[in-house]
DNA sequence: AGGTAAGATGAGTGGCGACTCATTTTTGAA
DNA sequence: TTCAAAAATGAGTCGCCACTCATCTTACCT
């Protein structure tokens, strides 16, 4: 479809330098931040950030679409170093550590205000924590009876919750604690 | 300081009109709906609205507190009716299901976007619970070492999550339960 | 080096939304 | 019934923001 030629040096890097700025921007004044704000944080013309992201929606869209993957790629780390039984634990943490961190992320699963369109990443992630669940259930570590979409749910809300509350680094520690143990077994 | 005279007939009509037709308003579109929306579905004209209450921030702080009172207002119901052990329990499941219903709820711990001055009643909130949880602990259905700042919390990320996730009914029950299970003590 | 297409620039446009105010309507008290 | 104060009205102002485009600049190919 698009063979399109590689983009021009200056290109390429206005992109990135955009794409920076623009997810710092968005992570510290919301997505309600001014294309303008971004513009300026990237060094650039405002009519570059639209050469490049026809749409608000667009620039919105391409800093989830990175976001998630660099998300998406811790995944396989930790599955990689840890016991199998611990992944599911790890990287739920993880993602939540993250969303206290990052602003944006709280759009991961559903995506806020700024709705974008279905995308086959949130796809991948379900089908991560899939993977993840089967595992833990597989080493005991997790109920047996415990649903992915639960699973998601949880996550969802955890990740929302640390975001909107702005938990001290102490209570998100606990408050996670006592999250996760909701899904262990029951000691006999 | 300010011994007001009471309102006129009409202006009290509207007052309550404008509240009505904000809280709707806002549920379904968001705290970014237009204030000329809100007038025409109060059937009133903009200026009118802007009499009432000088500033949008004035008018979704009036509706957040009204919404708060209600919902503060049901606690004593339910603490009143069911046994104390589970009091904690349904205010708290209560409190989620209502934000799945009313959109704006969401901003009840910590307050979104359209920030709002640190209320007496979100304090008034964390003594219920304060409440509730000491009542549940006394009646043994808490762990004992669960505290309320961890309730609270896991309050937030719920009914936050609850609104975003667009969780099923189904879902929700489920979760909430999952969740909820979290604070129950361990059975030996 | 020179030419050209890709890219960058930023003043300008259009629309929308919060808020104002001169004017008209309504209320309630005398 | 009368009338002044209170309230309602809604066209208009102002500022902000997403997005455009005529013009200038730069990378890259020969």
């Amino acid at each position: 479809m698009t063979a399109d030629r590689p983009l021009r040096a200056d290109a390429q890097r206005n992109r990135a330098r955009i794409l920076a700025a623009a997810e710092q921007v968005f992570a510290e004044r919301g997505p309600a931040a001014s294309t303008q704000e971004v513009a300026t944080r990237a060094d650039v013309a405002i009519g570059t950030v639209f050469r490049h992201f026809p749409t608000k929606r667009d620039l919105l869209a391409a800093i989830m679409k990175d976001l998630r993957q660099r998300l998406l790629d811790k995944a396989g780390t930790l599955l990689a170093d840890g016991p199998p039984g611990a992944a599911l634990f790890d990287y739920f943490t993880f993602l939540v550590e993250s969303s206290a961190k990052v602003g944006t992320v709280a759009g991961l699963l559903a995506e806020e205000g700024t709705a974008i369109e279905p995308d086959e990443q949130i796809a991948a992630f379900t089908q991560t924590f899939g993977t993840l669940l089967d595992a833990a259930r597989e080493a005991g570590t997790v109920r047996p009876d415990v649903r992915l979409d639960e699973v998601m749910a949880l996550l969802s809300a955890a990740t929302h919750g640390a975001l909107a509350g702005a938990w001290s680094d102490d209570l998100r520690r606990r408050t996670l604690a006592l999250l996760l143990d909701a899904l262990r077994p029951r000691r006999s």
